[in-house]
DNA sequence: TTAATCTGGATTAAATTTGGATCAAAACAG
DNA sequence: CTGTTTTGATCCAAATTTAATCCAGATTAA
């Protein structure tokens, strides 16, 4: 690899923009000082900044400045939009044997039957991934609103915003066959009968098993 | 870097709102004064406020001075604003002992620095409730940094904006005698201790212990 | 009340910075 | 060797920043 082409630029930026490195309506350093960062040439990076404005990436305001266009979902911070699988699970294992344990001090009759049923939802899908993947969703979102923390449903509900959920989803149901739904689902009860007979440690231990079983899910379709 | 746009400025202006330098009603510095602590003409910092005013960020009014009128931290929703202490400290129930079990997988020799000199700057601020209450904070932030996991540290930061947090400090400072703040230090030097050990499960107990302590600090300063 | 002072608003012209364009020389790939 | 791409240099026109004033309303002190 020689010198840098305008392609080998353009790619760099996109990717720079796609991390947030630069942000929607920031403006990049003035062509000079970009193109020496780079350790291109002004042309080339013009090419380069030509290509990206042709995507609609970027905006070039002559005598002002090229600006960033590209519409980021905006609030969610860069951490928690491209958060890895891994960043993502670690988190939940934070997060979810704990909310299981207050879901025993708080949960009342009306979350049980609500968890209940999303339960029996899962165990109506396990030949349709999708389904199962959405009810799976509602269901950990319903154990922390049983909490009454808000708090922590909106933390559980941020981590569920996080971009990467969308690959991992994918990735995920490449994996969830029939035998692996119908665990998830004996797992889901045995932390719903948990919670159910307030016993908060063992809620809390079957709720990492189900973490630990979906990290093992992932780390192998990672794999392939 | 070339000079800076009113773009940069109305950058930089956010950004102090946000964080906290201006606040709510605050009046900014005269125009001329700001534009000379920004290094930057006064004209190009009134195109700046004239952005932040389009936002609503701001309110000029001319003869008198221009105010902040960000009506709420951004973003943040009601659920975090207003949190209670109980729930914030649930949250973090559930967070920082998990967070010092992945702490023991990816600490890094320089965290342990920070994490030291931070113990030492506490054990120094015996008898000045609100430095140690500050390096605390930053304590538990580096806590959540040392595990390499940018969502982790997020969620940490979102939980100290919590408004209450305010609150529930101005109660800590009046319950954050010297003896303590001294068992806080012991209770942070067996967590560092059992991190440098590289004892996850001894890290996570002694993190409860740390947590349990403080919320029975803060029933018992509600009580009051 | 009055007068001095401080505030933002506005307008100018000059200096600077910005991206746009071009072209010959150099480096590279085949 | 030949054709293509990158480079580096230069000039251009547009946009922005600057700096220096003046203005009108608000505030403050006498």
């Amino acid at each position: 690899m020689g010198r840098k082409s305008f392609s080998d630029v353009a790619l760099e930026l996109r990717q720079s923009i796609e991390d947030g490195a630069y942000r929607r309506f920031d403006r990049l350093p003035p062509s000079r000082v970009l193109a020496e960062e780079m350790g291109v040439a002004r042309n080339t990076l013009r090419e380069a900044l030509y290509q990206l404005e042709k995507e609609g990436l970027i905006e070039t305001r002559p005598g002002s400045g090229t600006y960033v266009t590209a519409d980021d979902r905006d609030g969610v911070p860069y951490a928690v939009e491209h958060a890895s699988p891994l960043e993502l699970i670690d988190a939940r294992f934070a997060l979810e044997p704990h909310i299981c344990r207050l879901c025993v001090l708080h949960a009342r009759r009306e979350d049980f039957e609500v968890l209940e049923s999303l339960c029996i939802q899962m165990e109506n899908s396990v030949d349709d991934p999708l389904a199962f993947s959405e009810a799976d969703t509602v269901f950990h979102k319903a154990l922390a609103s049983a909490t009454r923390n808000n708090l922590l449903l909106w933390l559980i509900g941020q981590i569920n915003t996080v971009r990467s959920l969308d690959e991992w989803n994918r990735m995920r149901h490449l994996t969830l066959d029939q035998q692996i739904i119908r665990q998830y689902n004996a797992q889901h009860r045995e932390i719903l009968n948990a919670l159910r007979s307030r016993e908060p440690e063992r809620a809390a231990v079957k709720m990492k098993e189900h973490l630990e079983t979906a990290r093992l899910s992932l780390t192998r379709a990672a794999d392939t």
